[in-house]
Formats: C-alpha cells, sequence, structure tokens
DNA sequence: CTTGGAATGTCAACAACGCTGACTTAAAGT
DNA sequence: ACTTTAAGTCAGCGTTGTTGACATTCCAAG
C-alpha cells in the first residue's frame, strides 16, 4: 500500500490525480455528496413515514412499471425478506399495485398507482433538482467525466442493472 | 416537473446533459456507485465484526488525529450517542485511543492505535484500489469533473467539512 | 466560591432496514 | 409425478440511526 505517496514522482502532473490524497479525497468527496444526495428525499419520506428503502422501491418500479419481484431484488441488491417488507406497506397503502402475471401466473407485476406515481414524482423533482443545480455549477465537461468515473467505480452486476435500464428510454 | 422532457427542445445538444433523462441516469449512477464505493470495505469490516458506522470513525480519526468528539460529530452528521456507541467498541478493541485534553480536560482526544492504524490501512487501501481503477478508467479529465460535480452536491456544511479537511495536506 | 453552561458519557427505548433460516403456496417445467 | 421457480410469510437477530433523561466533569463568569 502507499504506493503512490505525494512526491513519489511516477511521472509527476500527469498522474498526480493517482496520488493517495487524491484518492483519498475522491473517497471523502462520495462520503460528502452522497449524504447531500439523499438529504432531500429522506426530509419528504419523513413526512409519510417511509424511509430509504420505500424511496428505492418506488423509484424502480416507476422506471420499469411491470417489473416482477425477482428483477427488483436483482437491481436493489437486497433479501426478498427485506424488499417484501417494504413492498407489503407501499401495497397496503396503496402506492403500489401487484399484478398476477399472465403468461406466468407465479409472477407478480408492480406498477404505481396515482398515489405511487405522485410521491415518486416529489421524491424525483427533489433529487433532479439537486442534480440539475449541481450538473449546472460544475459544466457539460464535468458531467460527462462524472459518469465515466461513476460507470467505472460501479461491480460489474451492478454496472449490468444499471445500462440495462439505460437502454430503455435512453441512448447516452 | 417535467420541464425538460428529452425533445422538448430548449436549445438541442447544448443543455442535453440537464435533461430529466440524463438526471435520473446520473441519480441512478449515484446509487449503483455508491454500492460499489462501500462493497470491499464492507467485506473487510465483516471479517472483524465491524460495521460502516466504525469505517467512518476510523477514517476521520486516522485524517485528523487528535480531533475531539465534537468535531467528529459534526463531520459525520450523527448523534452523540450513535458515535458513542461504535467509539466505546473501538477502544475497548484497542484500535482508538482517547486521551483527556490538554488545555480542556473536558474533551477526549481520539488517535488511532498501531491496530487501528492497521485497520485503516487496510480499509483505505480497498477503497483507494476501487477508486484509482475507476480514475485511470476514466481518465485525467474526468476525474476534474467527478470531484466538481461531486462538491456541487454537498450540503453547505458538508462541503465546509470536506474542505476543512482538505486543506491539511493537501491544496487541490 | 458558587453557579451556569459546555463537553462528555451513559442508560433505556425505539425504528428502519439489512440479514439468516424455515416453511408454504402456486405454478411451471420436465 | 416430481422438481424447480416465484413469491410470500414468520421468527429472530444485528447494525445504526433516533429521542429523552440524567450524571459527571470542568471552565468561566459573576
Amino acid at each position: 500500500m502507499a504506493e503512490n505517496k505525494a512526491g513519489g514522482g511516477i511521472s509527476g502532473e500527469a498522474l498526480l490525480f493517482l496520488t493517495d490524497e487524491q484518492l483519498r479525497k475522491g473517497i471523502e468527496a462520495m462520503f460528502f455528496a452522497y449524504r447531500g444526495f439523499t438529504a432531500d428525499p429522506d426530509r419528504i419520506l419523513e413526512k409519510y413515514g417511509y424511509g430509504r428503502a420505500h424511496h428505492r422501491a418506488v423509484h424502480f418500479i416507476g422506471r420499469s412499471p411491470g417489473t416482477n419481484v425477482n428483477n427488483l431484488l436483482g437491481i436493489l441488491g437486497v433479501t426478498k425478506q427485506s424488499l417484501n417488507r417494504v413492498l407489503r406497506t407501499l401495497i397496503e397503502d396503496g402506492l403500489v399495485e401487484s399484478r398476477v402475471g399472465v403468461q406466468d401466473k407465479r409472477e407478480r407485476h408492480l406498477y404505481l398507482s396515482e398515489r405511487g406515481n405522485a410521491l415518486e414524482a416529489e421524491l424525483s423533482e427533489a433529487q433532479r433538482a439537486r442534480m440539475r443545480a449541481a450538473y449546472r455549477e460544475a459544466g457539460h465537461e464535468a458531467v460527462a467525466g462524472f459518469r465515466r468515473v461513476l460507470e467505472a467505480m460501479m461491480d460489474p452486476d451492478q454496472a449490468a442493472h444499471f445500462h440495462a435500464m439505460s437502454s430503455k428510454e435512453d441512448k447516452g
């Protein structure tokens, strides 16, 4: 470890962004930024008595209406029991509809109700507003770099989910 | 909401990165990337029976040796009780040393022990390795953009902590 | 010297949200 | 018929966040 100490002089400035200190700052930036990233939704969720897990479920159901439980499990990377607890309350509260599959009747297909869509829109707009402000402040090219680094940071399985998601509505 | 639908044609390509769809993808990229970001430390922590809260404490104590509890509370953004539970186990296990303040004896100054430093190094190197790989893959300019967007995404208070931290060892 | 407040620590209780393990039901595949 | 798959359920547990109440220690102001 510590093979890139500042001043080690591997190749001077060209690799300055790979010094331990620069990497550390990237790590801390991720930590602080993620807190900002979740702060607005957290405040909204609190009003309704929900948590982040509800947000994630609502987000990805809204993103892929009609998705089944197994697919959602793969995306979220949690256990069936954990997701089920969240899903049950959302269904009971009338935010999510669960419909038995047509081809395969074992499957449940998940949809947002009108109220579910309303919550999704409220959460999404808050999060997009912050993202929009950050993008505006950082600029077009910074955003491209931001996205490139994030994609490279994902685990391959998660990146697969991410890309599968993207190909639905966008080609970016 | 939805004021920037793709195809709305506000100004064509120049603002394409501010469409709702692009913002949504940024949001999802943050979600998936953050899981990758924490995956390696999580595996290491499990070996020792610790969690992410322990990681965060060890990280920031290692970063600012001699910091007091109040400062750490500000950085971490949790309650005294929550931090104390984590800190207590780290002190009991001999990873963190708590020394009574010299000027103000109410304060406790926190330091990593040798074993604490070893754990910090193990966690940090794992996380830096992933960050290094992502940085290499994305390239120098992408990293600059990545950092710019992250900083713009932080809450002002958190950004203050971030910058206060940075000025200790680095001028980036 | 006394008192107020700040810094710290501790106890209790609770909630969100992960986890494992065991089990059921229903439907599909073979 | 038998096995596998999808989903749901129950029970229990661990980490990490929360509030509220309270004790201790110590600095500093009156």
